[in-house]
RNA sequence: GUCCUUAUGGUGAAAUGGAUAUCACAACGGUCUUCGGAACCGUCGUUGGGGGUUCGAAUCCCUCUAAGGACACCA
């Protein structure tokens, strides 16, 4: 909790209780227009009735009891609109605050909300055999937020993946490459031949990517196919033919390691931080339906017994009965646990490990009743860890062309959709020869993208827009805070100093920038309440436009104006806040651009 | 058919039950020989329909309409 914020809280409560009015809630807000003043609060409308006489009369006989002239952060209070109790921050105010800012560098904005809180976020989610595409690429840029926020809150989080390693598309995978001769001369090759770099790994993923594409044809157009097909998925489950697991082991660690390579193209931070390909890691835990599989199978027997599942039609089924939402097959009839017998397995698994307090699982939204009917199950299994998990998931990334599909086989790719962003980025950004600057600027287009608005809803990606640093865009912060250093720099070299904390109070107006500084904090606690990172997307951007109005309207390094360095600090802090915010997002913040 | 989600200017979005619904893009017009013009300023235009709750509704409830998703052995 913000402490002016707490105060106001404070002062209105006290105001309140002379009126004999015993409140623990009062409700204090950012008005709507930055000229209505710093907080509001609505209590004398709330409490109007109560007392009998209209909400603006009440505001009155409040206002004139709140004790605010012992407090120096305090300009003035106003009864406004409605009856709206609106509070005035003063310059002292917004000038300790600057200070705070500067002081906390990269620190500001962070919180204890969550400090001694253990949190698991699985995200991403992608399975070996497959490509990695945009879908993923969402996940991966939403999860890595969240767990960047709720880090800044003070917990200690830990960053799980789950891999669908087993089912029937890594079997069309291996069918293909052990029945096709080409594909499986080439295989040969390759697996006797070492990987040096990251070209090797990829032309090993492509043929991965043939061999899909060939197996799922022929699934389809051919029937006995799909028997040897469905026959190799089972030997996949229990290991029973050597020639299949070797193909097996070869073709999942080559995925597994691709997948490391795009986290770091995504800018992920390496935990293990390797040369050797075949150790460097992103997250925390990994977990893959191998193993979860045969755990959640045990499971699902278990409470067979019990009484929580049924055996139908030669499947282990969860009722609607049980859930009253739908029925699902937990254990088919093939004898084999579904998605949902593993996620059971891998609930017990992921406790096991790492004792949370809290277990965020993100997901596309097309399993939300899956997720809904799951966590039924669990309630009667394990109702705690039930009660500890939270599931958010978010919509598609399309893309302008088309709509994106895994099944259809209408595929997108994530680093083909990096690559096609890089190519608007260089035509637009001649200058810039740094090629890891054009990669943050792709990343931060495709991310900002994604995180702007309340995840859920599908993201229509706009390749334009996306780059454009005209509109609201990653770019367009990125740019900002290059200009802002840019300033800063100028500054510098025209040898004025930065204002700092101890310095005389300057006679001067209060801008808006400083009006926006200081609520940052309040949006990253509500970010990581919520689970929602675009509340500081949308500030962020609010805040750029804010200090660029402010850039066209005031030269800043101004040796002639005495106001300079209080100006310079304003920059500073701007370019701070900036540099905090678009790091939750998971957007790096170059100096140049 | 049942259940879930969604519906905000031409387009994409924001809004903790609060004040005159906020931005961006597009369109149109303007500023200034610039600390990074990749700027700034302005004009235009919006809560799917109908009821209800509330001092107050884009937001909560009901209903209709439309779109998307889930609904037994994929994940």
């Amino acid at each position: 909790m913000i402490a002016i914020k707490k105060e106001l809280e404070k002062l209105t409560k006290e105001a309140l209780g002379e009126l004999g009015v015993e409140t623990d809630v009062v409700h204090m807000e950012h008005p709507v227009d930055l000229a209505m003043g710093d907080y509001s609060t609505n209590v004398a409308m709330v409490y109007s009735k109560q007392f009998g006489q209209n909400p603006k009369e009440l505001a009155e006989k409040i206002v004139e009891r709140i004790k605010f002239t012992g407090t120096e952060s305090l300009e003035k209070v106003e009864v406004a609109g409605a009856g709206f109790i609106n509070f005035y921050l003063s310059k002292k105010f917004f000038e300790e605050n600057l200070g705070t800012v500067l002081k906390a560098g990269d620190k500001y904005g962070s919180n204890e909300n969550l400090k001694g809180k253990k949190i698991m976020v699985e995200y991403t989610d992608p399975n070996p055999f497959k490509q990695f595409h945009i879908g993923h690429l969402m996940s991966n840029t939403i999860g890595e937020s969240i767990a960047r926020i709720i880090n800044f809150s003070g917990a200690e989080v830990k960053r799980a993946i789950y891999q669908g390693d087993v089912g029937i598309h890594v079997a069309k995978t291996i069918y293909s490459l052990m029945d096709d001769v080409s594909l499986r001369e080439k295989f040969e090759e390759f697996r006797n031949s070492s990987v040096k770099n990251v070209t090797d790994l990829g032309l090993r993923i492509g043929l991965l990517g043939q061999a899909y594409a060939l197996g799922d044809k022929k699934y389809n157009d051919d029937v006995e196919v799909k028997k040897q097909i469905v026959r190799i998925n089972k030997k996949i489950y229990d290991k029973s033919d050597e020639e299949i697991n070797s193909f097996y082991e070869v073709g999942k660690k080559w995925s597994l390691n691709f997948f490391e390579v795009i986290y770091d193209k995504l800018g992920m931070k390496p935990i293990v931080d390797s040369k050797d390909i075949d150790s460097r890691k992103h997250f925390d835990f990994y977990y893959l339906e191998s193993n979860t599989g045969v755990l959640g199978k045990k499971i699902v027997e278990e409470y067979l017994e019990k009484g929580v599942f049924e055996k139908s039609e030669g499947a282990i089924i969860f009722s609607e009965e049980k859930s009253s939402l739908h029925t699902r097959v937990f254990v088919n009839s093939e004898d084999l646990p579904t998605y949902e017998a593993k996620e059971l397995g891998l609930a017990q698994i992921k406790f096991e490990e790492y004792q949370y307090d809290k277990s965020i699982v993100i997901t596309g939204n097309e399993v939300d009743g899956y997720f809904q009917v799951l966590l039924k199950a669990m309630e009667f299994i394990y109702p705690e860890l039930a009660k500890k998990t939270k599931h958010i998931s978010h919509g598609m990334l399309r893309l302008p062309e088309g709509k994106m599909s895994s099944r259809t086989g209408n595929v997108q790719g994530a680093i083909e959709l990096l690559g096609e962003v890089e190519k608007v980025v260089e035509k637009k950004f001649k200058e810039s020869k740094d090629i890891s600057v054009v990669n943050q600027v792709v990343l931060s287009a495709i991310k900002y993208s994604v995180l702007r608005s309340a995840s859920g809803k599908d993201i229509i990606f706009d390749f334009d827009k996306s780059v454009s640093v005209e509109g609201n865009s990653g770019p367009y912060l990125q740019y900002t805070y290059a200009r802002a250093k840019s300033v800063i720099e100028k500054a510098h070299q025209e040898n004025i100093k930065s204002w700092l904390s101890d310095n005389q109070l300057l006679d001067e107006e209060i801008t808006e920038v400083e009006k926006l500084l200081y609520r940052f904090p309040e949006i990253v606690e509500r970010a990581g309440e919520e689970y929602e990172p675009h509340y500081i997307a949308t500030y962020l951007f609010e805040l750029a436009q804010t200090f660029n109005s402010f850039y066209g309207n005031n030269k800043i390094a101004d040796k002639t104006d005495k106001n300079a360095p209080y100006k310079v600090a304003l920059t500073e802090a701007v370019a701070q806040i900036i540099k905090n915010g678009l790091n939750l997002l998971g957007i790096e913040s170059p100096e140049r651009l």
